[in-house]
DNA sequence: TATCAAGGGTAACCTATGTAAATGCGCTGT
DNA sequence: ACAGCGCATTTACATAGGTTACCCTTGATA
């Protein structure tokens, strides 16, 4: 972990705000302050280890990272995914509630919002507190599909939905191409994610490539998926639980969104 | 559906609230007044369905609900039980997200605090801002430890580390024994909920017996675990992560719980 | 009293997925 | 060039859990 100047001018969270949120020139210069401060961590370094009563916040500069749970027997279960853009760690309890780690699975760089600043800037900034708001909603929606995932669809099920909601996430911030994109799994992870072994994984994996409905380069880990619509259709996977259409006003009032129907 | 007028003296959320934070009069009597309106559901009704647009909160005044989604094959994942205290819908996202519905599993009153209200109460009232903070950050321990129970645990497990689940959520609102409780729920809830067939829900429950680890009087659904600290081991089951111990101290600063280690 | 539906219980059989073990490939360090 | 490691791959075999089908009890309704 280093310390380093980040001075990225076209910023990845002000891009991800701004497609649906309209930010104050403000609210802007806030963003780029915040993220100013950088820590680096490399793959495999625990970000957050068992949440260690720290509330603060993170945002994902770039790279990806998981949060998972080790239980009794030693097994690891992966409970979501941050990729870049992504805002973690704000539990903001004040209790311990579940004890989870963040472990850096790529190189990382995250800016951190301690949290005596977080109640600050969410007071003075109606955005960036509707920001914090969406992040959770949003988590908490992706949290709900895995359950789904989980408990209602058989493995080939499983990773296909998986890697459409990935490359889905990846595109809202610019990460994927069309139908492809960088992924940096081994099956082991995946395996940890869906509650599957290893093998089944990787048995799984290949019944996908021979359906022709992925390609999956071992070298570069690029990914391509060949038929977004046939392995949505075969894996009943609905993009819609990430969608985030209209751009409500900025007044208070409207973004609580009860009006209209 | 219909119209009452709640009076109960000792308020359940008070209650809840007062283990573990200190409430001003004031902040009494706001509780009391927003649970005058309360709604009466039916067994098997669903109280939201699909998220309907609709941000408003609810407190579960009695009765057991579910949060459930449909997949596309007609099955049905259940993600979550809400139980009497705990408060729901407010999914203040602004965005259509998850689109998941709750019903009733038994006779249910809720209290409704309608979205517009509720950025106003959180303004003037720290302690209950704080209450929906909390409410949010338990309802992800909850649903970590579901996908948990999901993707690293066998039927058996499963099965047993809900019945825990269940029966320490319960003990906190005192609505359970020691060991035992009123359990509403069929076998096909129990295996919408653990990703498991009806079939295989009954064997296990009657392994369970067997190894007389629970008792259940299939008339009076009275459920009574023999042995708890053998069924914590047996299934991996810590109850650490509902646990709320502190009571922390009412300044905004404290709340955040950073300074403390 | 007869009927019906919902829920629990059980048995026979099937299959998706796990486990164990071995192979190969491509790095990295020496 | 070689050893060694991490990861992907594959085969053979074992088992947890799914499916189907049927019966029983109970309680509601006619």
């Amino acid at each position: 972990m280093s310390e380093n100047s980040g001075s990225t001018s076209t910023n990845i969270f002000v891009a991800k705000l701004s497609s649906y949120i309209d930010l104050s020139i403000e609210e802007h210069q806030v963003i780029e302050e915040l993220t100013q401060n950088s820590m680096a961590f490399d793959e495999g370094q625990d970000i957050i280890f068992e949440s260690e009563k720290n509330s603060s916040a993170y945002l994902l500069q770039s790279g990806w990272a998981i949060r998972y749970k080790i239980v009794p027997d030693g097994g690891r279960q992966i409970i979501s995914y941050l990729l870049p853009g992504d805002i973690f760690g704000f539990r903001e309890s004040l209790f311990e509630l579940s004890d989870d780690s963040v472990q850096a699975l790529t190189p990382v760089i995250v800016h951190c919002i301690p949290a005596e600043n977080i109640a600050e800037i969410c007071d003075s900034h109606t955005n960036l507190s509707l920001a914090f708001t969406w992040a959770r909603a949003r988590e908490q929606a992706i949290l709900t599909e895995h359950i789904v995932r989980l408990g209602r669809r058989n493995a080939y099920e499983r990773l296909g939905h998986l890697l459409l909601e990935l490359l889905h996430r990846l595109q809202l911030v610019e990460k994927a191409g069309n139908s492809d994109y960088f992924l940096p799994l081994t099956q082991e992870v995946l395996a940890d994610t869906l509650g599957l072994s290893i093998v089944h994984v990787n048995r799984t994996l290949r019944k996908l490539r021979n359906d022709l409905m992925i390609e999956l380069d071992p070298k570069t880990r690029r990914l391509r998926i060949l038929d977004v619509d046939a392995l949505s259709e075969a894996t009943g996977y609905d993009q819609s639980f990430l969608d985030q259409n209209e751009k409500p006003s900025r007044s208070p009032q409207d973004a609580i969104g009860f009006e209209e129907k």
